[in-house]
RNA sequence: GCGCCUUUAGCUCAGUCGGUAGAGCAUCGGACUUUUAAUCCGUUGGUCCCGGGUUCGAGUCCCGGAGGGCGCACCA
């Protein structure tokens, strides 16, 4: 911390030691009755002119200043609420001496409350003229460049809060997602589904392959996994009879960081009894849709350079189809292990350990950078898709579809495995590969088998990534910038 | 984990060939009763990310380290 920025703090503390000797004490200040906000106001007096003067009603506005014009015996001032900029404009003939006297302790980033009416200015911008201010809260730190803003990256994550109060960009990307979660909810609970609830702390973390976080629970002396997922215990209320049910929920992952990864992330998951995954393809798109509508009433969203059309329906071509049409790939060599490593070779990427591996790359080296627009790739391999139930027709393919855009994977879903047998030879399948040192596979959780005993009415389900889907709405290039707290590693103060 | 880039005033950025630190904004003082990156005059402000090395001399060159960004690998 060096002398300068000392300095800065105790120019605007003595400031603030000056108005709270002249009675504007902001610690003695505990409510300010708002009776509306900036954008609002601006909305309602548009058709105001300067010849009607003085507008009704008396308004009380409060929020951050951020920029501060003074001009001899008046001020000009802009005032910013969660909706909007304000222009403020106080004069020392009305506010009086001592009044006016105060407002010149001010400092660009102090919370203030202010009385006033409507009018237009010279230059043609709406204005409140402030017949009295009441000082709400002082800022002591001095806030970044008015103009260049708070640009470097690290400390835009570090000190969101900053970010937050003056780009309003930022501040506009995380009202947004708010308001995307919120539609989201109000669209699942218009569809009948149940908003549930399951736990954080696992004894065991499955229903996804991942290296789990650890905690310890004191009062029962018990190691805890924090969860990979919500599958197991989604799929537990399906048992139970709630038919429709999803969790929007934190999961934490313990694996790398980089502009699509955050350790935490939320996602959404989404059951439904009686459905295969083709009523829930519709219903995807339906969603995505209907949020894509939220952001953009034409539903065209743009990302990058491009422009993402949401308008149903969506693209859809067979995971097979696909590989044929982008790289003439017949579905004989991807399904044999030989002919999947011979594509890799040719393709010049290194050998992989598996064979669902293998694919997995090829997928994304020929097939993914072609599928920009929304598009549903279905009928996976089995061998990619240890949770999906096979297709009645076709042993070797699954009923299940991934949705992608931009090259990024926005939904996974498929038709559940709900027979207990196969469930069981799965996990005992992974105890195996947890032997050979696989320290991704989870522990097996027995007590879902002995669920699916109970018996599991054919069910669909989803994960949907909340982050990724808001990066592609907001049009935003890193997860980061749709996280309000991203993790960073700790510095040295 | 690997590679590339980056770190200079509170903020945004310059800094040439290695010669001892600069601008704009902000701060502080002054002028100004319709400004809006207000303007004008003046003023203050530095652990050049950290630690070594080379050199008469390092913000600059070399080595090591830290934070951050991007890409690759891994994953959603």
């Amino acid at each position: 911390m060096s002398d300068t920025l000392e300095e800065l703090i105790a120019a605007r503390r003595s400031n603030l030691e000056a108005l709270q000797a002249a009675g504007h004490d902001p610690l003695a200040v505990n409510r300010y009755p708002v009776n509306a906000h900036a954008s609002d106001i601006l909305a309602t007096h548009a058709a105001f002119t300067a010849e009607d003067g003085l507008g009704e009603p008396v308004y009380q506005v409060a929020g951050r200043l951020l920029s501060l014009r003074y001009q001899g015996k008046t001020l000009f001032a802009d005032l910013h609420d969660r909706t909007g900029r304000l222009q403020l404009y106080l004069r020392r003939d009305e506010l009086g001496d001592e009044a006016f006297a105060a407002c010149k302790l001010l400092d660009r980033g102090d919370f203030l409350g202010v009385t006033g009416r409507i009018f237009r200015s010279k230059l043609g911008e709406l204005t409140l003229r402030v017949s009295a201010f009441t000082l709400l809260a002082k800022a002591l730190q001095p806030l970044p460049d008015k103009w260049h803003g708070l640009v470097d990256v690290e400390k835009r994550y570090r000190r969101r809060y900053v970010d937050l109060a003056i780009n309003a960009e930022v501040r506009d990307v995380f009202i947004l997602r708010s308001r995307i979660v919120a539609s989201m909810r109000r669209f699942l609970d218009d569809a009948a589904f149940f908003e549930v609830e399951t736990p954080t702390l696992l004894q065991v973390a499955g229903g996804a392959s991942a290296r789990p976080f650890r905690t310890h629970a004191n009062a029962l002396d018990l190691q805890l996994d924090l969860r990979i997922a919500t599958e197991l215990n989604l799929k537990r209320c399906i048992v139970g009879g709630l038919e429709r049910v999803y969790e929007i929920g934190r999961i934490f992952r313990n694996e790398g960081i980089d502009t699509r990864h955050n350790p935490e992330f939320t996602m959404l998951e989404l059951y439904a009894a009686y459905w295969s995954v083709y009523e829930m393809m519709d219903f995807n798109e339906a969603l995505f849709a209907h949020l894509a509508q939220l952001v953009h009433a034409d539903r065209q969203i743009p990302y990058g350079e491009r422009v993402i059309s949401f308008r149903p329906p969506f693209a859809r071509i067979g995971y097979f189809e696909a590989f044929e049409r982008y790289g003439s790939v017949s579905r004989e060599e991807l399904l044999s292990p030989e002919g999947a490593a011979g594509l890799l070779a040719r393709h010049g990427i290194a050998p992989s350990p598996t064979h669902a591996h293998a694919l997995d790359k090829l997928f994304g080296e020929i097939v993914e950078p072609h599928l920009i627009e929304p598009t549903f790739v279905m009928d996976y391999p089995l061998v990619l898709s240890p949770l999906a139930k096979r297709k009645p027709n076709d042993p070797d393919v699954v009923e299940r579809y991934e949705l992608f855009a931009v090259g990024m994977e926005l939904a996974n879903a498929f038709s559940e495995l709900n027979d207990p047998a196969d469930q069981r030879q799965r996990f005992e399948a992974q105890i195996e590969e947890r032997a050979q040192g696989d320290t991704e596979v989870p522990a097996p959780d027995w007590d879902f088998v002995r669920a699916l005993e109970y018996g599991m009415p054919p069910t669909a389900g989803i994960g949907v990534g909340i982050d990724r889907l808001v990066m592609l709405l907001t049009n935003q290039a890193s997860i980061r910038d749709v996280i309000l707290f991203p993790l960073q590693r700790p510095v040295a103060e």
